[in-house]
DNA sequence: CATGAATGAGCATTCATTCAT
DNA sequence: TATGAATGAATGCTCATTCAT
């Protein structure tokens, strides 16, 4: 009996901390992390300020376990699709779709993950060294491959254009959470792949070299 | 004597003025906006508290105040640079490379304009509907003018182009803010411009067609 | 036990904030409104500052709970003795009397009342249009059943009457609080109430009409 | 020459002090002594803020200085009508006129007599001791005339009559500030003094002794 | 005399966190 | 576990006053 009870409050458990994930998200997304109180976020989440206190250390690690936890799902879901994938070009595709779901069909989630996440430079290069390393490294995997198999071109850098594509990506996702006009994130995908895979020139039967780049003036026929 | 003096008095005015916007950048840079007293900063910039509040509305409005000089600044020199090229494909480049040697040689200024600025839906919604908008337009208008001579593909949407380069390059800047290891962000230029203007893919004889790109699956010869 | 413990925990709630009003005044009639702190109040009341909070809006609204509380209690106490007599003029006196020994046996409480209360139009305004005018009425019915039965002249308004009466007691009072020399502000009673009922004119067999007053002349046989 | 000029100087003096005065008056009357700073003072009296302090020692000394300058103009012009009056009851009603009609044309000057004066034992104490005092010795001294003269009762204590009077009709004063519905303060002139002089009571042929109102019962046919 | 920029002490209020129940 | 009353440190901002010009 007690082992029965005991995995039913750890479910009870979960279900609370959940709770209290979600009323987080709820409120914050609307007043922000400085703007929303501990105390709203407890009534949002039907519990007593307290018992914050016995799921999170304080209000920052409240905001930390949120972003990890969806974080740690976004990038295992991401995996899981991503290995049942050959090509690697369809991989980066389906990267950016993931992406781009994962936050346009959540609106307070995108808000929190856009805005609210990186109020604070502690949180940013927590952020960066950690989960967001996960990401790069992904995609930068992703990219070695296609690079292996000749889809990519190899001189471009793996890692930094790992970093430029979710520069690309995050900008759609905060651009949409600051839009005045409705439209569907997702239908940034394409016009960003487009531009990443097929740049924006129009001549490429002489692609580029980097050193004429570098004279500063492409040779245009 | 009196226009003289008057003269005297605005001119000590905009270096009391410039003196508080240093001390706020300094200061704030390292200890985040909410990390930063009102007092601190009145300190570092050898003023009294109540000084603040003859030049800034409130906390907020020094924040502000100096994202839109530094801001207005970057914009009218980027333009007067940009008007003097002809070739739109090189005035990309130089965007590019001003936005990232600006930031990239103060990196003070540059922590305060990827991190602080957006600690608050507010200010980004305010960054993105005026400063941002500007940023976009002219990337916008350079890109047509790249079109229209043939040097961009007719295709691609310019004012998307315009965020999908703005992220990859602000990307850059807050990952160079949260470095663990020096390096010149300027140099993030090259790589970023090779990626959005030959793009990924190793073959562009038959470039992709949106559609194809829609399949799923890149039709590589 | 919880319903024990929940009028426990009313009592103890009724209790604090009794002390918090009680210190409010001990302190706010010493250094006045503006010259006591919250602080001031709270270490009085032996509580912490952010307790303040939990049982007044704001530092305003104590010095409105103060007085509220306390003219309710003197005006339900008032009505309680006054329905328990007949004669009209004997209610007079004894509300006379109620009025001067409320104030007159706590200087404190006096000092609030007279002073303190007083510095604000709006406190004034509130007071005017709330608790004053239950006094007034109170008054008023009184000068009404005492002309019905003869007592009081039928020409004098009851309204005006009210005022000048709580006006003559209020300044017995406002003198007594700034009192040099020691007296009990109870024995003003009897002179102030033999003003009120017989005037000060020596001769009333033929009262004055209206009229010869508005002469600005008394005929005086 | 430098006297001519000096007692320009002395006028220009005096109309700069003046129109500090008036628009102290004017500013504080909206907004209350601690809702007033002492730059809109300056602002309404189109002087420096600095300037103010060249005439007055303090905020609270300019509002010491308008109480003083108004009320010394209003008890010497009030003695020089009360000296040409023969008849102590005359001179009376006189009083109590002046004292209404002064503070009925001028609501600002009003507002700042009845309310802002009065937010400070301090004030209050000043106000008391000396110009109250004043008030209080003419009408004492009035009242003695007339008690000499057979016009008043000789039982009435001057100097609390005096109060009394001062009293009601300072409480008719502040009532019409507070008003809510418009009407002319100097209208209140009249039942003020019928009470005062003729009593509430009807039936005065066998006049009150102070002892059978002590014995707390009126003796009523 | 006049100015008004500069000063900096002072204070109400908030809110994350604790802990007795 | 859960509660929520109590805590008290922390801070943005005001404004009377000064003084160099």
């Amino acid at each position: 009996m007690a082992s029965k009870n005991g995995s039913i409050r750890e479910i009870k458990k979960l279900e609370k901390k959940q709770r209290i994930h979600e009323a987080a998200i709820r409120v914050m997304a609307r007043n922000g992390y400085h703007g929303t109180t501990v105390s709203q976020i407890a009534k949002a989440a039907r519990v007593a300020d307290g018992t914050l206190y016995l799921y999170f250390e304080n209000k920052d690690d409240l905001l930390v376990g949120i972003f990890d936890e969806i974080m740690d799902r976004f990038i295992s879901e991401g995996l899981s699709v991503i290995d049942e994938m050959a090509d690697p070009i369809e991989k980066l595709k389906r990267i950016v779709e993931l992406h781009l779901k994962a936050l346009g069909s959540d609106e307070d989630l995108a808000c929190i993950f856009q805005i609210e996440l990186r109020h604070n430079i502690h949180h940013m290069k927590r952020f960066s060294q950690s989960k967001l390393r996960q990401y790069f490294n992904i995609v930068e995997r992703v990219i070695r491959d296609a690079q292996e198999q000749g889809h990519i071109r190899s001189e471009v850098n793996p890692w930094i254009t790992a970093k430029l594509l979710f520069g690309a990506v995050d900008e759609m996702a905060t651009n949409w959470v600051l839009r005045t006009r409705d439209y569907n994130l997702i239908d940034m995908a394409k016009p960003t792949l487009d531009i990443f895979l097929n740049g924006l020139c129009t001549n490429h039967e002489e692609p580029q070299s980097e050193a004429s780049i570098e004279e500063g003036r492409q040779t245009l026929p």
